[in-house]
RNA sequence: GCUGAGAUCGUGUAGUGGCAAUCACAGGAGACUGUAAAUCUCCCGCCUUUCGGCUCCGAAGGUUCGAGUCCUUCUCUCAGCA
């Protein structure tokens, strides 16, 4: 059978797990190490394509629950795929439904939601909490839709079908992660069902390309993903256990902190099959996650926090991040960063932003999302090109050190060369 | 000029005899990591780092154990009529 994707390595950094290559897919390559811009139900929120493309964007995420809920896989097939759909020509991911296990699910249940930064007893969660969205069974999942109530269900099986009818490029396994608040105990219990998932998964994937394959349509990619948390034992056997099956990459799934990358991340990266691509689910909210992802390993990165930020007017500089809403903003004729090439910062002021957020329009949403994603993206390009150039350490002490401050930035530095 | 309705936080309001300050907006700040998120949280009379303290319902009187609330006069606003 002929390969759905390939991974070529061009350049390792000595002395690290870091790496630039190429993916290489039936809709065009990405080059790595590379941020797949959030492009969950569908669209980049608030972005046209020619936009995610103009501000650097080489691939998108997109999300098997969201899709299957609205417009349902059924539709996009019958558009001929999503990349027709949703007129984007380049690399698509999409995530099995394996997060909304644990955000409709287990999240709330521990009394955190997905982000474990976020503030306890807030009301949106209190009320969530009450209901939990998602039930875990050794063969599959019992979701409630967040749209309307309606009683769903989805297994390894039905989300791999499900996601051949969507037609990304690449698939992600389905998965369970836990919560940072679960025991050892059922953290290796979802860590060993996520193992047989994996197995289910693979095994139905092989038999949909098989049948894409008589059809003489493109064939599909699947990425199987480590799970154990925060415990090494388990994080090891994870990567162990999934790195012997033939799977075409790897995605690394309940990661939480950046202290976790540069601990957590390297157990797994050091035992995965070296050619194969990997890709830290998730994570991308600051540019530390990035540094420190790229130095022990990881080749593809997703983020919805860019976006999500840019929406709530929480935007990026090389100087640290700002609230564009605040006060101070309202006569300064600045742009958000005077050594930014997105075309927000080329035409637009922190002034003109501001009043857009104040009054409410959404032109604010569409602006501000520009201006985070391609300093996202740019970042990881950047970091790209100093591997290439051997220059990786002096350009991540001196963006970290400005973006963070020299206290702060210390303890990304922890073994490195040049500290 | 007459008649009526009003005056409570920056604004609009809730409160109709029992610890005034509800709700919204405006304002000040923070959070957000495989998107239940153009969302959420906190502050918003004055003093105090906190604990807490002090004010306060257009003005002045009055009734009452107790008044934003009832009575009198005044000021101002709005509506209708002249």
């Amino acid at each position: 059978m002929k390969k759905a994707m390939t991974f070529t390595i061009n350049k390792k950094l000595d002395g690290t797990l870091a790496r630039t290559g190429v993916i290489s897919t039936t809709h065009g390559i990405i080059e790595t190490p590379a941020f797949i811009v959030g492009g969950t139900q569908a669209t980049v929120k608030t972005l046209t394509p020619e936009q995610v493309l103009e501000l650097g964007g080489q691939s998108i995420l997109a999300n098997t629950y969201h899709l299957m809920l609205r417009p349902g896989a059924d539709v996009i097939a019958a558009a001929g795929g999503l990349h027709k759909f949703m007129n984007w020509d380049l690399p698509i991911f999409t995530d099995s439904g394996g997060f909304q296990v644990f955000s409709l699910g287990m999240a709330y249940k521990k009394g955190i939601d997905a982000t474990s930064h976020s503030q306890k007893g807030d009301a949106k969660q209190a009320k969530h909490s009450a209901s939990q969205l998602a039930k875990v069974t050794d063969d599959g999942v019992y979701f409630r839709s967040h749209i309307n109530g309606e009683q769903l269900y989805m297994n390894p099986e039905s989300s791999m079908e499900l996601q051949h009818a969507i037609g990304a490029d690449i698939h992600m396994a389905f998965d369970e992660l836990t919560s940072p608040l679960a025991g050892y105990k059922y953290i290796k219990q979802a860590m060993d069902r996520t193992h047989l998932w994996a197995d289910r998964s693979l095994k139905r994937h092989q038999e949909l390309n098989n049948e894409h394959e008589q059809r003489g349509e493109n064939l599909q990619a699947l990425w199987g993903i480590v799970q154990g948390a925060r415990e090494e034992d388990l994080r090891k056997e994870s990567a162990t256990y999934l790195g012997k099956r033939d799977f075409d990459g790897y995605g690394i799934g309940g990661v939480f902190e950046p202290e976790e990358v540069s601990s957590t991340v390297r157990w797994i990266t050091e035992i995965l099959p070296e050619e194969k691509p990997r890709h830290l689910l998730g994570l991308g909210s600051q540019p530390a996650d990035l540094f420190l992802g790229v130095q022990y390993g990881i080749d593809t990165f997703d983020c919805v926090a860019p976006t999500r930020q840019a929406r709530n007017g929480a935007l990026f500089t090389y100087d640290g991040r700002l609230n564009i809403k605040n006060g101070g903003f309202k006569r300064d004729f600045n742009p958000i960063d005077k050594e930014c090439d997105c075309y927000t910062c080329q035409h637009y002021t922190r002034a003109y932003i501001h009043h857009l957020f104040r009054a409410d329009e959404i032109l604010a949403l569409t602006l501000a999302s520009i201006h985070n994603e391609r300093f996202v993206v740019r970042t990881v390009d950047n970091i790209r090109a100093s591997i290439d150039e051997d220059r990786f350490f002096d350009y991540k002490k001196d963006f970290l050190t400005r973006y963070y401050g020299e206290d702060r930035a210390a303890d990304f530095f922890i073994g490195d060369p040049n500290n």
